[in-house]
DNA sequence: AGTCAAAATAAACGATCATTCACTTAATGT
DNA sequence: ACATTAAGTGAATGATCGTTTATTTTGACT
């Protein structure tokens, strides 16, 4: 008796990214409401039936592409950090790397905004998405023990040190201004003003 | 020939409030995708033709509902306001009263937020909202000209004096952090340190 | 009480929804 | 070349969608 084995087709990357891709780009444009499984194929260039290879139904498929985006947020503003530098330093690097990623991904960032303000919010586990932000986290930790940060409440620290840049990337309020390096450089200082000890 | 004039039988107030209540709570509940005009109909307790007497359609109903709390929410925020005070003292009585409207209300709030970031709000004029918050705008301009606060870009102001709120009032924050008058004036005494001169 | 007009609704419209099913395609080790 | 297995799909499922239509109810007026 011949015995075969685990040899299974693989997945396709590429459909993976589309799918991703037309996921975000549907929902940005349309909403959730309007955003159907067979219109995020079709974005997609795939089976509506695919997506069920991908996912375990609808729900999934827009909680998974939340949870990647946040990932590659959490990753990317934490390269080449540098724990040595100065803590106010630090922050500022976070900012101009935060300011970057949304320049270059505003799509991406406008998806967790829209996700992140709707009822899918509460199906996420707050502590899996907020390890992808641990070191920079415990760059603020540091600061209030050497006190140079003031000592509060920590959702109030980052009310301030990073929800303005949400505020800042809005895309009603990034019609009217521009985020070049100098106002970034103008609203860090706020920032760090009203953090600082 | 007996001539007949408009006599007309009047809208209920009661269905509109119960309408205005029943977008508001499914809409938070079940989110945008999910919320069907028949099921915020049941939710009201009318009939689903009868939301097509009091809006266009559905897309209306959610713009008006949005418009609605952002009208009230700028009323209550200006009561007893007085322009003579220190322009301190004005920003920390508007940031009492915006953490009194959500404590209030934190379903209005909750639904203004989820709207804000979705793409229904392209479709409702900026300037429109703007104008109920004027007032407080106003205050934030004279501080300005007596070099009180820094001259920087008004949405980068904003960012700082007014967002946190916002930010400290996301219910997911509010689980873990109580937002009584310490923390209110706490986090009032970062926002002013940002933006003071 | 009778009349009008608008409010209110139940029922029905075609369209589209999320998901499933029966089937084909493609990649793999023998 | 062939057998195997999962990837991938087109078509169909019943349910529900937003909206309209035909009809009834309601209330202010003579």
């Amino acid at each position: 008796m011949i015995v075969y084995f685990d040899f299974m087709r693989i997945k396709d990357d590429i459909k993976q990214e589309a799918l991703f891709e037309a996921t975000i780009k549907l929902v940005n444009e349309t909403g959730f409401a309007a955003s159907s499984v067979s219109k995020i194929a079709k974005q997609a260039g795939i089976s509506p039936a695919t997506i069920y290879i991908y996912h375990k139904n609808k729900e999934e498929l827009l909680i998974s592409t939340y949870i990647q985006i946040k990932k590659n947020i959490g990753s990317v503003i934490h390269e080449n950090f540098d724990d040595s530098l100065p803590i106010r330093d630090i922050l500022k690097n976070v900012w101009f790397k935060m300011f970057n990623y949304i320049a270059k991904h505003p799509d991406y960032f406008q998806y967790t905004e829209q996700f992140s303000n709707s009822p899918y919010q509460s199906l996420v586990d707050k502590r899996e998405i907020e390890k992808y932000f641990d070191p920079v986290i415990n760059v603020l930790l540091r600061g209030i023990e050497q006190k140079i940060i003031k000592n509060v409440n920590f959702d109030i620290l980052t009310a301030f040190i990073f929800y303005p840049i949400v505020a800042l990337s809005n895309a009603r309020v990034c019609q009217d201004l521009d985020m070049n390096d100098e106002n970034i450089e103008t609203a860090f200082t706020l920032a760090w003003d009203a953090i600082k000890l």
